[in-house]
DNA sequence: CCTTGTGAAGGGGTTCACAGCA
DNA sequence: TGCTGTGAACCCCTTCACAAGG
């Protein structure tokens, strides 16, 4: 039942979620495949098509309640509990990631920061107590913490990774610019702005030449 | 020779940008596909496809010359010129992104950052003096920038959006937790550290069920 | 009538496998 | 021999289209 859902799937439950959350914000009651497609650019077929995946929630003539749905799509991904992460690097990217308010109503905690850099072991940044990388291990495996978040530079993040690896961590959001290796029952997300940009350059660049080519018009309305 | 390439190769090349910049700083001189492909954990026959879209880059026998390769690489992303951002939103998540070091070496500079909040415009952070979002469009066209940061609350993403395309941006980094409604022509990519958890919570959560089921009977039917 | 759920069809990206060539 | 470049096969995701049912 589980084993067998396409990754690009599970990349679209949480969006689904986030829609429905603000719709239940909104009071809204019920909503179709085809309003909520509207509203995450997706095709209707492709939403009823992924939650058929995972049951029928949906009412004949009517839609799917907003609640319900909701509350499914929470528990199929986990997020009725709270899950507890550790942070690795408090640099700058660290500390913003700290202070970030969007984790906590997530229900996403991280409750230690681990950091090599002597001035800022044994700080508190926005409550948290930063402690030596040599705890890491210890840390992860007395609260069996299988999320971290790592902020490390990119020089450093392999080896970090591989640590966490090695202490049962599978699941790593990483914010370091690398590709990382990891074997294959761990989950790994990428977090890069500069990859995000550099891929809106290609079709930047291919506007700009075809601005260029008077015999090149084709984007007509 | 440029509109029918697949989406996702697009967001390929800069993984292969990045590992290759690694690889010249190493002064590897050539690489194969192999080679590549276990560095980034993807097949052989997938990069040299995806490089086949733009030309013959390698030799037989050998490999691609790095530096060579790169250059291409570098030239078809448009990433050989200098590029000009926007930042709108300067609060807790703006300021980070201002100071975010990557941006620069990287040849995306944010030229101009806008905010509502009166108590921050007219400051500066790292250098950039926040303005007031009156002066969006006209800041915009001036410089005729195509590369805008969104870094607002939710409830004032969409809004931004909409003034930021009407005016001619057609490439937007999203920081907002939502889903922005856009026209086809404007790129947006979205950065929401949230959503990538709750991706991988899904698999966490059956990693744990599959734990507790002493017999793991995984792909039923 | 309206919208879901879903087999089936379709489309597009990945992988294969080998010709080509240094 | 070693590796690229690529048509073709394969596979999987998306879209279609309609039965089912409120």
């Amino acid at each position: 039942m589980v084993s067998e859902i396409p990754e690009v799937v599970v990349l679209r439950l949480p969006l689904y979620v986030r829609a429905l959350s603000r719709l239940q914000d909104e009071s809204a009651g019920v909503i179709s495949s085809q309003e909520l497609g509207e509203l995450l650019q997706i095709t209707p077929a492709q939403i009823r098509k992924d939650l058929s995946y995972f049951g029928r929630f949906g009412k004949q003539g009517k839609g799917y309640t907003v609640s319900y749905l909701l509350g499914e799509l929470r528990q199929i991904l986990g997020l009725e509990r709270e899950w507890s992460a550790v942070l690795v690097g408090v640099g700058r990217l660290g500390r913003a990631i700290l202070s970030y308010p969007g984790f906590t109503p997530a229900g996403f905690r991280v409750v230690a920061a681990f950091d090599v850099d002597t001035n800022q072991i044994g700080k508190r940044v926005d409550g948290i107590r930063v402690r030596d990388i040599s705890e890491l291990e210890d840390a992860i495996k007395r609260d069996a913490i299988s999320i971290a978040i790592v902020a490390v530079p990119a020089s450093e993040a392999q080896r970090v990774i591989d640590r966490l690896v090695q202490c049962g961590v599978k699941a790593i959001l990483n914010y370091a610019p690398v590709s990382p290796q990891i074997p294959g029952d761990v989950k790994v997300r990428n977090v890069d702005p500069v990859l995000a940009l550099q891929t809106m350059t290609f079709h930047l660049k291919n506007l700009e030449l075809a601005g260029k080519r008077p015999e090149g018009k084709r984007g007509k309305f």
